[in-house]
RNA sequence: GUGGGCGUAGUGUAGUGGUUAACACGUCAGGUUGUGGCCCUGAAGAUCGCGGGUUCAAUUCCCGUCGCUCACCCCA
């Protein structure tokens, strides 16, 4: 082990792991592309207050796992944990609202949460993240779900499930609480320490406690669906019919809630068949009162964040294969000392006309460049020795099947074009 | 933050309280005259994660620490 190495919880992502990476991205980008949701890219850190707000100052996200610092001018900073809150933070700072509404927006950036790293979980990881914002109605929820799925779809994922929920607004929200809270009350023996807390602080994390002996009392609580406001009822309705009509199935789970504060009415999450603790994939919802929390005009906005990593892992359980891999189009053997410039030059010539080519190494001996051009699992060796180098030769030789044969130096491009 | 497993060359592993720590893959070099993959030979590459303790002696035993990993938790 070398005395530095990368910070708990954080990786190089090696070349042999890229090809993953170009994968989700080029896929992601095509149907953001498709639905014209349009790159943003904001800061690794933004001011502290920033996540506090939206977050939520109970939550763990803010109590336990931010990056915070205090820059040299006294200023305290995180390292942005999340997306959603610092895209609204540029909605609102370049005056989005004078665009047409919903913007749409999205993003592929790393995050960051001091946490313990396990399988799916680092303290540095990538979320793809897709936010619409300036428009409340149903559609835009499922458009946003769409990208999603689409998304999975598309990469070749299976056994997804859509686990859906809505948990309300300001209008409808604190009174589900006030009877969540009544139902808790005389149960205090019956639950875990950790709900005992929740019952004040965050009673609608009572619902999602994962604890053995809060289940059942989590089955006998009162369902957020009979407080729902007219308004609330409707939207998630007509969500449902939206999501039917795109033959996205999902399931309704009314014990999902969200770890993040902002979250008003539609909330999901995606699951794998695949058990265990990181299961989740990607999850999202909507935050009409984000906004306004940080000093905006009230403003609605929907969207979601999916693990690149944890996207990965589930590509590789499932043994997606990749599509095509990066190849070499030619490697230059120099047989001579003297055939050294003008095989560097071939690579050159060959590389402009769009190929690509490697120069074998000053130095090494002709046998050494020829394994050297097969393990690098290149498509033609070009050969320049004494005879090609007099008459403006090469000899190409097509690695697969040994075929060989003497080319004009200036016609090794075209010849590498032809199948 | 809590608990379990692990930590030996670039990678994957073996091994022992006591001379030069082993094997495979990989890397590099060779296998004579201008040709890769297979095969053969050779070389380089490890302060046995780090620190402390026990011991005449520790890579091997103990403790701590750091890291990896799995679960809890949290979430993407």
């Amino acid at each position: 082990m070398p005395e530095i190495q990368a910070p708990r919880g954080t990786q190089d992502i090696l070349p042999e792991e890229q090809p993953w990476w170009d994968y989700i991205r080029t896929t992601a980008e095509r149907i953001c592309g498709e639905f014209r949701y349009l790159p943003i890219d904001t800061p690794l850190f933004e001011d502290v207050g920033l996540f506090k707000r939206t977050v939520g100052d109970v939550t763990d996200i803010v109590q336990k796992e931010m990056y915070v610092f205090e820059d040299r001018g006294g200023q305290q900073l995180a390292l942005r944990p999340e997306a959603t809150a610092a895209v609204c933070r540029a909605y609102i700072e370049h005056g989005m609202h004078n665009q047409p509404q919903p913007v749409r927006l999205f993003s592929i950036a790393p995050m960051f949460r001091y946490d313990r790293p396990q399988a799916g979980r680092q303290r540095q990881f990538h979320q793809f993240n897709v936010e619409a914002i300036g428009d409340e109605s149903a559609s835009v929820d499922a458009e946003t779900i769409e990208i999603l799925w689409r998304l999975y779809e598309e990469l070749g994922l299976t056994g997804l499930t859509l686990h859906l929920n809505t948990i309300g607004d300001s209008a409808c929200r604190p009174r589900y609480l006030e009877a969540l809270q009544d139902y808790y009350r005389d149960k205090l023996d019956k639950v875990c320490d950790d709900c005992r807390g929740r019952v004040e602080r965050n009673p609608l994390r009572l619902l999602d406690c994962k604890n053995e002996r809060c289940q059942p009392v989590i089955a006998g609580a009162p369902a957020i669906t009979e407080y729902l406001c007219d308004e609330c009822a409707e939207h998630f309705g007509q969500l449902k019919s939206y999501l039917d009509a795109l033959g996205i199935p999902f399931v309704e789970n009314r014990t999902l809630v969200r770890g993040l504060d902002y979250y008003t009415r539609t909330v999901y999450e995606v699951q794998p068949q695949e058990e265990g603790g990181q299961s989740t994939i990607g999850g999202g919802g909507r935050y009409d009162g984000l906004i306004e929390m940080i000093g905006g005009k009230p403003t609605p906005g929907v969207g979601f964040a999916t693990g690149m990593e944890r996207i990965i892992l589930n590509l590789k359980r499932q043994e997606v294969p990749l599509p095509d891999r990066r190849t070499l189009d030619l490697f230059v053997v120099a047989q001579s000392a003297e055939a050294r410039v003008a095989a560097f030059k071939l690579a050159s010539d060959v590389r402009k006309a769009g190929h690509s080519a490697v120069a074998g190494s000053a130095g090494r001996s002709f046998k050494a460049q020829m394994r050297h051009a097969d393990s690098l699992g290149a498509r033609y060796a070009a050969i320049i020795g004494e005879r090609e180098l007099s008459a403006g030769n090469v000899a190409l030789k097509r690695l697969e099947d040994g075929a060989q044969e003497e080319v004009a130096i200036g016609d090794v491009a075209t010849k590498l074009a032809a199948p």
